[in-house]
DNA sequence: CCAAAAGTGTTTTTCGTACACCCATGG
DNA sequence: CCATGGGTGTACGAAAAACACTTTTGG
C-alpha cells in the first residue's frame, strides 16, 4: 500500500476508438458497470501504472478493450478540472485510436455486453466529462487529417483513391473536388501507386495506393504512434527540427501544426475540402 | 500521509517564462539547490497538489518565483518518460508565460541569488529534460505568434507597430516586410489603433495600438490563459465551435491550430517572416 | 449498349511577395 | 535642414479553386 507525503492525484488514460462503418464516423464507447454514472456510456480508459508511459498505458488498454493489438495511436490532450471524477482528484490524458473497418467485429466483441459502437453524430450524454473529451479528440483528428496521411488507416493496406476521399468526405462532412483532391494529394507524395488494381463494379477498376512509408515499410506497421505515417513537410528552419518530446511525439517526423498547426500547409490542405460543384 | 492502493505517479508543473531583454529573448532559470542535479540550471515549477488546476499550480508556482500575479500562461504540452526523474515516477506538464519587459527586474529581484534570465539563444544543458521541454515551449510560442495577438503580451498595453514587429522579428530571428506586415496583421483585426501617439525619437511620431480583447477589455487582464487574446478566425462550421476544454484551454475563443493548429492561415501568417529586401 | 465510377487539364481568382517614396518630428 | 524612423500602394507570380468530358469495365 503504497503511502506518500503529499496527496497525488490519480492519472489515466481515456480512448477515443474511431473507425469507419457504414459510411459514418463512430467511435467505441462502454457501458459502465459500476457508480459513478452506472449504465452510462463512458470512454474506454484506466489508470496509468508507475512503471509505463502514458502511450503504453493507453495500449495496454485498448487491448484489453478490443483484443486488437498495433494500434495507431495519438496523445491529444489532458483533462484536468478538479471535480471531473466525484470521487477522487483525477488527471485523464486523451488518445485517440483509429482501427480500419475490417478490424470492427474483432474489436466490439471482445466484450459484446458492454462495448459497442456508436454514431459520431449521436452520441448521448457520457459520464463525466466525456463529451468534451470527444469533442477535443475529433478536432485533433480533424486536424491530423490536414496534416498527415492518417486517413489512409481507416482503410486497407491498399486502397483507391475514390476510397482514401470518402474518408475525409465522412469525418469532415464536405464533399469534395475529385480533380482537386487527387493532385493534392498526390503532390504531398504521401501515397504511392501500386501495380495493384481494384476491380468489382460495373465500371472502370481503379489504381491502388498505398501510404509512402517514411524508412521502411514494416515500421509503420510496428510502430503504435503514427511515426511513420507521412506527415507534411514544412519550410522548417533550425529549432523547428529538433526533436520535440512528450505532446507531440507522434508526429515526431513532422512538424505538429496540429495543434497548431504548425507550420504546415494548411490551405492547401483546405483546397481539398470545397464542394464539388462542377459535374 | 496518504496512502493509496496501487502507486501514483506525481504531477508537476515546469514553467518557462518568457520575456524579451535588450532585444532578445531570455527565459527563467533557477539554479537548483539541491539533488539531483544539484547547481544545475532548471526550469521553475513544482508539485500539482490534488486541490488545484494544472493552470493554477503553474500560476502558484510563478508567483512564488517571480511574486508577479496575473500571469498568461499556456499549456503546450507533458512529459512522461518513465525514468525523466531519477528519484520516482513524474509527469511534468509544461507552460509557458509572458512577461513584459517592464516587469524583468520585479520577476527576477525576488530571489536573485537562484533565479535569473538567459539567452534563449544560449541555453546550456538543464536539469532533467528540461532541454526537450523548453525547445517545446518555444516551438508553441512561435506557432500561437502566428496564430494570435500573444506578441503584444511582450510590450506595454499600448504599442507601435514597430515594437510588435520586432517582437516577430526577435523569436523568429528573420526580418519582415514592414508594408506586409503591417497589411497582414491589420487585415487580421487581432489590433485596434489608439487615439494616442508615440513621440520621442526625432522623427514621426508613431499610433499607438493595443489588442482588439474579444468582449471586454478587462478580462484580457483578469483572465490567465490568454483567452481574451485575439487568435485568428477560420472558417470553421459546426463541430469546429465546440468548446473544447483541456489542452486547448488557453485558446478557447478559437481554434488551435496549434498544437496545432488548426486551421488558421498560416501560410498568410508566414507572408510575414519574408525578409525585407527592399528599401 | 448502357450505367457507373475512374481518370484527367485548363482557366480564373485569390493571395503571397517584392518593392520605393513621402511624411513628421527633434535636434 | 537633415537625420531618423513612420507610414503608405501596386504590380507580379504562384497556388487554390472552379469546372466537364472521355475511359473502362460489368451486366
Amino acid at each position: 500500500m503504497p503511502s506518500y507525503k503529499y496527496a497525488r492525484p490519480a492519472v489515466t488514460v481515456d480512448n477515443i476508438i474511431f473507425t469507419i462503418q457504414e459510411e459514418r464516423l463512430k467511435i467505441l464507447l462502454i457501458n459502465r458497470g459500476i457508480e459513478p454514472f452506472k449504465s452510462s456510456l463512458a470512454l474506454p480508459g484506466g489508470f496509468v501504472r508507475v512503471d509505463e508511459s502514458l502511450a503504453d498505458a493507453a495500449k495496454r488498454e485498448l487491448t484489453e478493450e478490443t483484443s486488437l493489438s498495433d494500434f495507431h495511436i495519438k496523445m491529444f490532450g489532458m483533462f484536468d478540472d478538479i471535480n471531473r471524477d466525484p470521487r477522487d482528484r483525477v488527471i485523464t490524458i486523451g488518445f485517440y485510436a483509429i482501427i480500419p473497418s475490417h478490424d470492427i467485429d474483432i474489436a466490439a466483441g471482445s466484450d459484446a455486453e458492454n462495448v459497442d459502437w456508436y454514431d459520431f453524430n449521436d452520441i448521448p450524454a457520457l459520464a463525466f466529462d466525456h463529451n468534451s473529451i470527444v469533442t477535443a479528440a475529433f478536432n485533433a483528428l480533424k486536424q491530423d487529417l490536414e496534416n498527415s496521411s492518417i486517413a489512409a488507416l481507416f482503410l486497407d493496406d491498399e486502397f483507391t483513391l475514390a476510397e482514401f476521399q470518402n474518408v475525409y468526405e465522412i469525418i469532415l462532412t464536405k464533399k469534395v473536388d475529385k480533380r482537386n483532391f487527387r493532385k493534392s494529394i498526390l503532390a504531398d507524395n504521401l501515397l504511392i501507386k501500386t501495380d495493384n488494381m481494384k476491380s468489382g463494379g460495373q465500371h472502370r477498376p481503379a489504381a491502388l495506393y498505398k501510404i509512402a512509408s517514411g524508412e521502411n515499410e514494416k515500421s509503420a506497421v510496428d510502430n503504435n504512434n503514427f511515426p511513420s505515417l507521412n506527415v507534411k513537410k514544412t519550410n522548417n528552419d533550425s529549432t523547428d527540427e529538433l526533436y520535440q518530446k512528450g505532446y507531440n511525439k507522434g508526429l515526431e517526423k513532422g512538424y505538429v501544426s496540429g495543434f497548431k498547426n504548425a507550420l504546415s500547409k494548411t490551405n492547401k490542405a483546405l483546397s481539398r475540402l470545397k464542394p464539388d460543384i462542377g459535374s
